[in-house]
DNA sequence: TGTTGTGGTGAAATAAAATTACAAGAAAAA
DNA sequence: TTTTTCTTGTAATTTTATTTCACCACAACA
């Protein structure tokens, strides 16, 4: 029996699909083709529609979903539509130019939100406990990043400060080789860069290496320069990226995992940031109204 | 006839019945409870078993949802599905101690992308266009907002200037005040401040409004002083902010809005302002490996 | 080369579910 | 009060889903 290789991150319904595929008859199989090539009509369809739409009978289509542990048809389509969340996955989101504003507005945050996903599917999770680890030991952290992503690296200083920990941002080029030479054995230098070819960051990185600082890397690709200096990589993906700024839909990716980061910090240590947090916050609300 | 206020960001199905409530019949009443109590089991039922469990007819079922607007009940229990997309409405985003770190990446992406698409959702689509409107007309664009939505402000300022527009980020809260005075009527100032009450801001904010300038206020809640004061409002609705620093996944949204910003700003006139993008890019691209 | 068994298949029968038609009753308007 | 309108449940009808069963193809085996 050959074993067909499933397209990645198929949505699970359909998946049990390609995975019958190859060990049911012909009639069958054609049912499976139909339905994988018309996820998004089947939805709405009756069985005889899909008999019909597949050259089949009835009999074969219930047949084929109760044999793959559906309760029934009707429980097929609820399952599949689940999975078949209309805005993200199969909405259009190339940006035209007679689009309109909301139409724009539309596009963008679908790709954003579907990099976000991507971004966390394709995170490993033994990846975050050692970010999370390095971090929390740091005598010193450094985030380095610049144009875009040092937009991300003071987004990262802010947040990391409300905590209380050492840190500082370096989103000016110039400085970020001087202060890597300040770095030691205990520091962490969090490089933050789409591309993970950028020369600034590249140059403060080895100085940082040379001292012994541990590196974490925040980076659009998995192999890249950047990330073969690094301890850790924390990869965003954004799928689809020749049509827009690859930067744009992967930089909100990257913001939120810096997020995640400090929520898992103050988690692993509430005892100790948890005062400080609540002291910056209190801070801050002077200058409310 | 009493209008119920309904309960912010419920699924878009859902929330139909909601507003129906008040305005149908006894038994179509006791439909509507029972679909709003069962909802996760309700795709799952038949007409005759919601009938039964709502102490009505099957009648009443089937008219309720075609005249809600469905074409069939089968077609409502499509749609509530999808809404119900079990990661992440109804999967309890709240974070807890013994998470390990992927749970709360897991949890912090869930949460973001459940802002961008309740952000997206209540933001109206008149705003937008008015905001194109008066930012590519602007002669001066100054952005300006503290703390947090200070590195909003300057990732605005990253990405309009590329475009080529004149602007300025003002992240610094003593300057705020004397940048709104060199302001005029044709300028534009977007004001970033997620509780919309933060006092530099606002002084700010007077001070360009007496000058004259036009105003958008980008900010997390519908009703406060900085959205009184501007002539568009765009709004970042993060639903259940009480948990989490509630900042964090409005600003998020924030970002991505201003995305969505310089890609509408860019295609309104992409004769003038595609020239200086290119420009910006290739001048980047000498900086890469 | 039959023969038997297995599994896949569709037509048709059956069962279930959804929808409609209709008449009775309640509430509102005249 | 009467009339009208709207809501509702029962029952008929239609649509949809499921099961039954006979048939066929194909493989294993004598």
């Amino acid at each position: 029996m050959v074993l067909e290789q499933p397209p990645v991150s198929l949505v699970p319904a359909l998946q049990k699909l390609h995975v019958a595929r190859s060990t049911v008859g012909n009639a069958t199989q054609r049912v499976i083709d139909f339905v994988l090539e018309h996820p998004n009509d089947v939805i709405h369809l009756s069985v005889t529609e899909v008999a019909e739409g597949s050259n089949s009978s009835e009999a074969t289509v219930v047949r084929l979903f109760q044999n793959l542990g559906f309760k029934s048809y009707q429980d097929f389509k609820i399952r599949l539509s689940q999975s078949l969340v209309p805005t993200t996955r199969s909405f259009e989101r190339r940006i035209e130019s007679g689009d309109t504003a909301h139409t724009i507005f539309q596009k963008v945050f679908a790709t954003s939100s579907l990099t976000l996903s991507d971004t966390l599917e394709h995170l490993q999770p033994e990846a975050l406990e050692r970010s999370v680890d390095l971090l929390i030991g740091a005598r010193r952290i450094t985030f380095v990043g610049v144009g875009g992503s040092g937009i991300v690296a003071l987004d990262a200083h802010h947040k990391f400060f409300k905590l209380g920990l050492f840190c500082e941002a370096v989103p000016d080029p110039h400085n970020a080789a001087q202060v890597a030479a300040l770095l030691g054995p205990d520091d962490v230098m969090v490089a933050i860069s789409h591309s993970g070819t950028t020369q600034d960051v590249l140059h403060a990185v080895r100085i940082a290496k040379d001292n012994r600082a541990s590196l974490i890397a925040l980076t659009g690709l998995a192999r890249s320069p950047l990330s073969k200096l690094a301890d850790v990589t924390l990869n965003t993906t954004s799928p689809e990226s020749r049509y827009r700024s690859e930067a744009v839909a992967s930089r909100i990716a990257q913001l939120c995992i810096v997020d995640a980061l400090v929520v898992a910090l103050y988690l692993r240590d509430e005892e100790r940031l948890g005062r400080h947090w609540q002291r910056a916050r209190t801070a801050l609300t002077e200058k409310r109204v």
